[in-house]
DNA sequence: CACCGCTCAGTTTTT
DNA sequence: CTGAGCGGTG
């Protein structure tokens, strides 16, 4: 076990009010809060089961779990709990919805579920979904600040926000009338709870005696709201955070809140880890230097001990394709001089498209990638399907589950038929599938269509038992069989390949959701929980990265670079309206863009260079690219630049090309 | 309902 | 320039 420094070591025991830890890139955060949890089971005498670490992502709390879990004793992380914000919501929300006018069995509406929800609420009510995804925005952003529907209506000045403001009353009210919740809802809608029942907020209290917070940088008002009402006057907490590497403010986080934490804590302590681990002090110089163009109201400066390391080098191009050629040759050749597997090398860049070229390069010189990021395995049809049906076997009021499943397969239920079946079970207060086999029904459809809604609910009914019983996994299997849903795939698809790989991930899923099941240690989780902790993510990454052991070369945004670390790191497209992006120039949001950039350096272990072209092809046009900016704030003398030597007159001397050559030969020898 | 052609946008994304 | 998504037509 390595030695805490005496910084990490001061901000582990300190316990004894509010802390602050400002954790710079790499300077061991996860180590503290694990460290940290130790500490307080171990040596505060406080049980596990009071402690309750938050975190952003799946894969932060898997990691956060394993580390804790090899610095305890056995039994003693019993209880303890290790999170995202999202399923800490939703586990309070699971105990608490009654409180809430929700039911068991609630659905949680994923991306998709909601844009369909909304396109159907705005068809009703204004006809027309035009500037759907500005809604979406307005009420994303509105939960994001913890404001109701009818706050919005008050609050709203333009035509915009007020026509916002209507369809997020009525999206409310349908939410809740198909008992089902959205991603932001599991934060608000606890913080609701808390404000609104004194006597709830002390019982979870009493649960959480002292949080730890990871990425506090990226909290957003509702989040910070929720710890904040946790922690009260009693302030046993430790939340850790980096206001340089703050990227995610366009969707609702807000550095702030490392400043208000602050003014609501006045007795707040700060403690600033430096010392970086990770990478040579040529890449941190870089980085320092780069991140002090942003205004700070804290100052730190990362140093390390890995030694002065290698230049920096800038690669200049001719264009994208030469860029993209440029980067393969330089990982084939570093791959082949210095042996080092190829997952040690990643290509970071600022959006998804520049990482298509990158890829057919690769592809042409036969160099192995992983590309993450690309189409969710929530996007496919066929999970999605089989996620409706699971949804509406827990929760028979979600009618958008029972509109996607009721003719998946064709059972010849038309858009007439539902359309009636949707004013009635409207007429009757009752969700589709409570309407679909009621007597009333028949005086407004033929008994024809009667009988095909009553036999799919009979049947719906009946698997429902089955996964009551002692095999629900099975039960679950069977329905899959029963509706014949891999004929529907193979009839859908364009090849066998493709219906083999839909029917794989129908398999997956349903695996994945057995293992939920099974690795739950007290026993307590019921199929409707697997579920919901299906949509959030859980699990499911778990068994992809098992899978994903394959060496390759990591191809990822800036942004989902956050957290990870390489020996060897290429920035592409390190050009103004790129890196920084055009819509940042013109939102005068560039600071948020240097910080992306400074995330990027601070990814990279020994060996770090960025590539621009002169010239890029762009929506059909050819046009000249300008350097980044960025690339002039940093400190000349760490950098090299190549591939000058075409353009003299540029700014930077031109320097020798050997390095080019020399790799040349070294490929045409073998 | 399937297919074709037109229009329009073209950042980052987890849960 | 592409690719997605939509609307119109057969």
């Amino acid at each position: 076990m390595s030695k805490l420094n005496p910084r990490q070591a001061e901000a582990v025991a300190y316990i004894s009010g509010p802390l602050l830890v400002l954790a710079g890139a790499g300077s061991g955060k996860t180590s503290v809060i694990t460290r940290k949890i130790a500490y307080l089971v171990q040596q505060c005498g406080i049980r596990a089961q009071y402690i309750c670490a938050v975190t952003f992502t799946n894969k932060a709390a898997r990691e956060m779990k394993a580390r804790v879990a090899s610095l305890l004793k056995a039994g003693e992380g019993r209880g303890l709990t290790v999170s995202t914000f999202h399923n800490l919501g939703l586990n309070i929300i699971r105990r608490e919805y009654a409180h809430l006018g929700y039911k068991p069995g609630f659905s949680i509406f994923d991306e998709g579920d909601i844009k369909a929800l909304l396109t159907d609420i705005m068809q009703k009510e204004y006809q027309g979904d035009d500037g759907l995804d500005e809604i979406k925005n307005y009420i994303g952003n509105w939960k994001n600040d913890l404001i109701l529907p009818d706050e919005a209506l008050e609050k709203a000045r333009t035509p915009k926000e007020q026509t916002a403001a209507v369809v997020y009353l009525h999206y409310q009210r349908t939410l809740k009338a198909y008992n089902a919740v959205d991603f932001d809802d599991l934060i608000l809608m606890p913080v609701k709870l808390f404000q609104e029942h004194p006597e709830v907020l002390e019982r979870w209290r009493n649960r959480i005696r002292y949080m730890l917070v990871d990425e506090y940088q990226d909290t957003n008002t509702s989040q910070y709201l929720l710890v904040k009402m946790l922690v009260q006057e009693r302030a046993q907490f430790t939340v850790v955070g980096d206001d340089d590497q703050s990227i995610y403010a366009w969707r609702g986080a807000r550095p702030e809140n490392l400043m208000q934490l602050k003014d609501d804590f006045p007795s707040l302590k700060v403690v600033m880890l430096e010392q970086n681990y990770r990478s040579t002090s040529r890449i941190l110089k870089c980085a320092n230097v780069l991140i002090a163009n942003n205004p700070h109201v804290f100052e730190k400066q990362l140093w390390s001990e890995m030694g002065h390391g290698d230049p920096i080098r800038v690669l200049r191009c001719k264009n994208e394709d030469g860029e993209a050629e440029r980067i393969a040759l330089e990982i084939l050749t570093l791959h082949l001089k210095t042996q080092r597997p190829y997952a040690d090398f990643a290509i970071l860049y600022r959006g998804n498209h520049q990482a298509k070229l990158m890829e057919l390069k690769l592809q042409h010189h036969q160099i192995p990638y992983r590309l993450s990021g690309g189409t969710s395995f929530f996007a496919r049809q066929e999970v999605k399907d089989v996620m409706s049906y699971l949804r509406l076997l827990v929760n028979p009021d979600d009618d958008n589950a029972f509109l996607r499943v009721i003719n998946v397969p064709r059972r010849e239920i038309g858009s007439t038929t539902l359309e009636k079946l949707g004013n009635y079970a409207g007429s009757r207060d009752r969700s589709m599938y409570a309407a679909a086999d009621e007597i009333g029904l028949g005086e407004h459809l033929d008994a024809r269509f009667t009988e095909r809604l009553g036999r799919f609910k009979r049947w719906m009914d009946g698997v429902r038992k089955n996964c009551a019983g002692e095999d629900p996994i099975g039960a679950l299997r069977s329905m899959v069989m029963d509706i014949d849903y891999e004929n529907w795939i193979r009839q859908n698809a364009s090849s066998d390949k493709v219906a083999d790989f839909r029917m794989g991930n129908v398999w997956f899923l349903l695996d994945a959701l057995k293992n939920i099941l099974e690795k739950d240690e007290d026993g307590q989780m019921t199929i409707e929980d697997a579920i919901a902790k299906l949509v959030l993510r859980d699990m499911l990454e778990r068994q992809q990265e098992e899978e994903e052991g394959a060496d390759g070369v990591q191809m990822m945004t800036l942004h989902a670079s956050k957290g990870l670390e390489f020996p060897y790191v290429f920035i592409m497209g390190m050009e103004e309206e790129i890196l920084p992006h055009r819509s940042s120039i013109e939102a005068d949001t560039i600071e948020e863009e240097r910080r992306l950039a400074y995330v990027g350096i601070t990814r990279a272990r020994q060996t770090l260079a960025f590539t621009y072209a002169t010239r890029r092809k762009q929506y059909g046009e050819l046009i000249d690219c300008t350097p980044s900016r960025f690339l002039d704030e940093l400190p000349p003398e760490d950098l090299q630049w190549e591939g000058l030597e075409e353009a003299p007159q540029e700014q930077k001397a031109a320097r020798g090309n050997d390095a080019l050559a020399a790799m040349r030969a070294m490929l045409k020898r073998g």
